[in-house]
DNA sequence: AATAAAAGAAAACAAATTGTTTGTTATCAA
DNA sequence: TTGATAACAAACAATTTGTTTTCTTTTATT
């Protein structure tokens, strides 16, 4: 890609980033992304057709890469190889979000984190699919399996929001820890 | 008050309602809901401040009296009373949602469902809480009780969600043993 | 039935936003 | 170096928002 491309990609993206954490997503303008970015108006239309657009494209940049790390992390392990093995997908995943390579955290401590956490858990929700259908896992119960699958999805972007609103005070073991307490009885 | 007062109120509602059976919360502008209902721009305003308070208001009306409603069952019974009781406070809320009294399930399967969801995940997570207290219910596990509540809350959310999402399959019934399965081994 | 108070309507308003177009300049990659 | 590409500024029509002003209609009360 153009060097200037990404440059003002970056640079639409921190702008967008900077007023995520000062205001919510839905009294954001365009207009003033275009300022903050400090990128012409018409720039902003070459890169992204909406505000709606911009948001997938980041929510894109910045989930991608965890999920597809955590995946690979499911290859070598299930969703819980061994009741007593330390990295579990999700611990891995909130790992992840803890180190927060690309400051998604700030993202996440805003507003409009729930909109965010609609993106992850989607990619979530695949995740958890296919490991049910790789483990060919039999139901000693009689529940359906993609309500399982949405139930564990649901209730991590759900604890995860927790956390965030409450300040991130455990650490993600911790958080495993108590995921696990409710999940693994389901499992 | 004023019959004429509730005569507008009503009509804003329901103009509200059916551009969201169309079109996501986002895209809808006040102009359009002027118009739908038929009423002056002056009265809108005199009405409601913004959008968002039209929606709070909303979700209020709709949510309220089957929260109320649902206390009053949980004075009697406890979250889950007993082990087999069919009348559990779940159950209970599932029922109140397919009757349907007030159609809130067209709203509820719109694209901006989760927004109305943020508001039932609210008053939930009171009531909740609330029966945690009243219970006075001593954890065997060492899990934090917000996180519990959370847990609960957030799950029958993203269950009523995924429900909806499914174009409502199964009954409420059907719904609350699935809950239940999941939801009990962690009480 | 008369009346004062309250609510609604219609029109106009400035200010801001959106998405597009046009012509020009700067930057990149080969 | 040069052709292609991206960015820019300025202007645009159309739409939206929230407010103000004036006038009419509907209530509730006497």
């Amino acid at each position: 890609m153009d060097r200037r491309q990404q440059k003002t990609r970056a640079a639409i993206f921190a702008a967008f980033s900077t007023l995520l954490a000062e205001k919510s997503y839905s009294k954001i303008t365009v207009q003033e992304i275009i300022d903050t970015a400090n990128v012409g108006r018409t720039t902003f239309y070459a890169h992204f057709e909406t505000k709606d657009d911009l948001l997938k494209a980041l929510c894109e940049e910045l989930f991608g890469h965890i999920i597809s790390s955590t995946l690979d992390c499911t290859h070598t392990h299930g969703l819980y190889s061994d009741r007593n093995a330390p990295e579990s997908v999700f611990c891995h995943l909130l790992q992840h979000l803890q180190e927060d390579e690309k400051n998604i955290l700030e993202l996440l401590y805003c507003e409009s984190s729930e909109l965010f956490l609609r993106y992850f858990k989607d990619s979530l929700n695949e995740l958890i699919q296919n490991q049910f259908v790789n483990q060919n896992r039999k139901n000693n119960t009689d529940i359906p399996q993609d309500f399982l699958v949405n139930h564990i999805s649901g209730s991590f972007v759900e604890m995860v929001l927790w956390w965030i609103k409450g300040r991130m005070k455990q650490t993600p073991e911790e958080l495993d820890r108590y995921f696990r307490a409710v999940i693994e009885p389901v499992l």
